[in-house]
DNA sequence: CTGTTAGCGCTTTCAG
DNA sequence: CTGAAAGCGCTAACAG
C-alpha cells in the first residue's frame, strides 16, 4: 500500500498529529520538529491521500463545471478561464455536459453533488433553472455564466449582450446601413434576447424601423444560422446587412453564402456577436463584438471561491462583464 | 448533516452492513428487507457519499484526462467520445489542461494521483513520455490517445496517419498533381513523422520527387501554418498544391491567402488532415482526412475501463482507427 | 439471510 | 509544543 500519515510519523518519530499540522501549514510546531516531519515526508515519498482528508473535513476541493455541450469553442474557452483560476487556487475542475437538456442538466448535478464537489459553476442549457434548486437543498453554492435562468437566482457572470450589440448595430449605421436583418438565438436564453434588445434599441435610436420580415430567431447552433440564412435571402427583400446573435450561427449563415454564391439575389455583409480564432477567416464580416471569455470563467471561478469560503455579501450578486468591438479593415 | 446509512438503517429497522448491501446491489438480502430499505432511502433522502465508500474502497469512479490544450476542437472532441463513454459506465471525468509542457503534465499527473482517479487517459503534449512512467509506479493504468510517445509504453488508440495522408496526397496525384508544397507539424510528435510518410510515400509510390524547398515543418497550430504558408509562397518557386498536416495549420495557411489573395504568386488548393465543422468553409481546400474522433475518445475509455477492471491482454496494445477521406465537390 | 465490528487515512479536539 | 484518541461514512470479513 501506499505510505500513509503514520508511516511518516513513525520515520519522524512524531505522531500522526503533528505530521498533520505540518503537512497543514499549522502553526504551532516546532522548527526543528518541522524540518523533521518535512524530511520523513521526502524520504517516505509520502503522498496526501484527499479522499481520506475530504471525508474528515468534508471539502474535495474539487469544484463542478456544468456545461451544455463540451465541443463548442466559445464554452471551452469560458472552461480554461475556470481552470487556471481554479488551479491558481489549488482546487480541481470536473467537467460535464448536460447535451442541452434539463434532464441532462439534473442528472450531472446529482452525480456532481454524488462526488461531493465543493461548488458548482454553470452555463444554463436552456432557459429554465428550477431544477438548480435542488443545489440549495443540498447546500451546494453555485454560480451561472453567461446565462440567467427563471427559476433560481444565484451568483451571475453575463457580459454586456444589449450595449455589445448595440455598438455593433449602430457602427454599421454611422457607415450608412439603414436596413438590418437579423438571426437570433433561442428567446428563451437570456442572451438571445439580451442581444435583440441591443439591435432593436439600436435602430430605434437612429430613428431605424425594424422589418420583422427579416428578423428572424433560431437556436444559436451553425444549421440554425444556416437555415435562417436561407430564409432572409429568399425574403421577398432580401437584406444587405445582417447581425447575427453568435459564432455558430454566423459560421452557418457564411456556410449559406458560399454555397449560394452564385444565386445570391445580392452582396451581403455581417456583423455578428462572438469573436473567435476563426471568426476573421469568415467572409462577408465587418464587425464582430468580443467577449472576455477567460475572464467570464475566471470570474465565475473567484466568486464561487469567496462563496464557499463563506465571504461574499449576503445577496446573489451579478458582474457584468464589457465587451469589445472589432472591425475588420 | 446529510443522512447516512446509519440513519437509513435505523430507520428501516436494520443494519449498515445491510444497507450497505442493497446500495451495492448485493444478492444475498431477503427481498422482504431490501424492499423496506429501499423504501427507508427514499424516505430519508438519502444519497451516497461516495468520499466515504471510497476511502473504504479505493476506486472513485473517476478517471482524469490530461490534455495538451483545453481550447481546442480536436481535443475536445475526442473528450466528447471520453466522457459519453465513462458516463455509460458510471464513470466521471476530471478534464485537466497541461499547457502543452512536460512540467504541466507532471504537475497535473501528481494532482490526479492525489485525487486517487482510477486510471489516466492522455493525450501527449510532446513527443516525450519518461514522466509517465510515475503512474506505473504509482499503479495507475493509462492509456494514451492520438500519439505516442518515447520511454513510456501503454495502451494506445492512433488513427492511421500514415495511410490518411497518402490517401489523400494519391487523389490528387491521381486527378493530375505532380508537386506538391508541404505544411507539417513538430516531427518530435509521431502523427506530424507519420502524416509526412504518408505523404512521401504515397508520391515516392507514383514516381514523384519530393522537393525540400517546399516541404516545411512547425507545429500544429495557426500561427505556424500561417507563417509557413507565407515561407512557401514566398519560395523561389511556390506549389500549387500544398498537404496540410492538420486542422490548425490548414486554418492558418487559409488566413494567409485570404491575407495576400491580391498578390500570390498563383492559385493555391489545400490538401489537409483533419476534417472540422469549419473545414468545409475554408476557401482553397480540396481534399480533407476526417479522423473519428468521438471513436477515439471512446475506444480510449473502453481499454482503460478493461484495464481497471483487470481485463486486457497481458502486454500493451495499440489500437489503429481508419481516417476516412473526404473530397469537396 | 442479517448483524457486529474493524478499519480505510486523515484531522482535530482535548490533555499533557 | 506534542500526543492520544475519536471519529468522518462506508464496506467487508466474520459470525451467527
Amino acid at each position: 500500500m501506499a505510505v500513509t500519515v503514520k508511516d511518516v510519523a513513525s520515520a519522524a518519530g512524531v505522531s500522526t498529529a503533528t505530521v498533520s499540522r505540518v503537512l497543514n501549514d499549522n502553526p504551532g510546531v516546532a522548527a526543528a520538529t518541522r524540518t523533521r516531519v518535512l524530511r520523513a515526508i521526502q524520504d517516505t515519498g509520502y503522498r496526501m491521500n484527499t479522499i481520506a482528508r475530504s471525508l474528515k473535513t468534508s471539502r474535495t476541493r474539487t469544484i463542478g463545471f456544468l456545461v451544455p455541450e463540451i465541443v463548442n469553442e466559445f464554452f471551452m474557452n469560458i472552461a480554461r478561464g475556470v481552470e487556471d483560476a481554479l488551479r491558481a487556487a489549488g482546487y480541481s475542475l470536473i467537467i460535464c455536459s448536460a447535451n442541452e437538456a434539463v434532464s441532462g442538466e439534473k442528472k450531472q448535478l446529482e452525480l456532481l453533488a454524488e462526488k461531493c464537489v465543493d461548488g458548482i459553476i454553470i452555463i444554463p442549457s436552456t432557459g429554465q433553472g428550477e431544477h438548480y434548486r435542488r443545489l440549495t437543498e443540498l447546500d451546494i453554492p453555485a454560480v451561472l455564466v453567461d446565462r440567467r435562468v427563471d427559476g433560481f437566482v444565484a451568483d451571475t457572470v453575463l457580459v454586456e449582450n444589449r450595449e455589445g450589440s448595440y455598438a455593433a448595430v449602430e457602427y454599421l449605421i454611422k457607415r450608412g446601413t439603414t436596413r438590418f436583418g437579423f438571426i437570433g438565438g433561442d428567446p428563451a436564453l437570456t442572451t438571445a434576447r439580451e442581444r435583440y434588445q441591443g439591435f432593436l434599441a439600436a435602430l430605434h435610436d437612429h430613428s431605424l424601423e425594424a422589418d420583422e420580415e427579416i428578423i428572424k430567431f433560431g437556436d444559436f447552433h451553425v444549421e440554425s444560422g444556416y437555415t435562417l440564412m436561407g430564409e432572409l435571402m429568399e425574403s421577398p427583400r432580401p437584406p444587405e446587412h445582417i447581425f447575427i446573435a453568435n459564432y455558430f450561427m454566423h459560421i452557418g449563415a457564411t456556410k449559406y453564402v458560399i454555397e449560394h454564391l452564385g444565386d445570391l439575389p445580392q452582396a451581403v455583409q455581417f456583423a455578428s456577436f462572438d469573436d473567435m480564432e476563426l471568426s476573421a477567416l469568415l467572409g462577408f464580416s465587418s464587425v464582430t463584438v468580443a467577449q472576455p471569455m477567460a475572464e467570464m470563467g475566471a470570474t465565475a471561478a473567484r466568486l464561487l471561491l469567496s462563496r464557499i469560503n463563506g465571504g461574499g455579501p449576503g445577496g446573489a450578486q451579478t458582474l457584468r462583464l464589457k465587451t469589445k468591438l472589432l472591425t475588420r479593415s
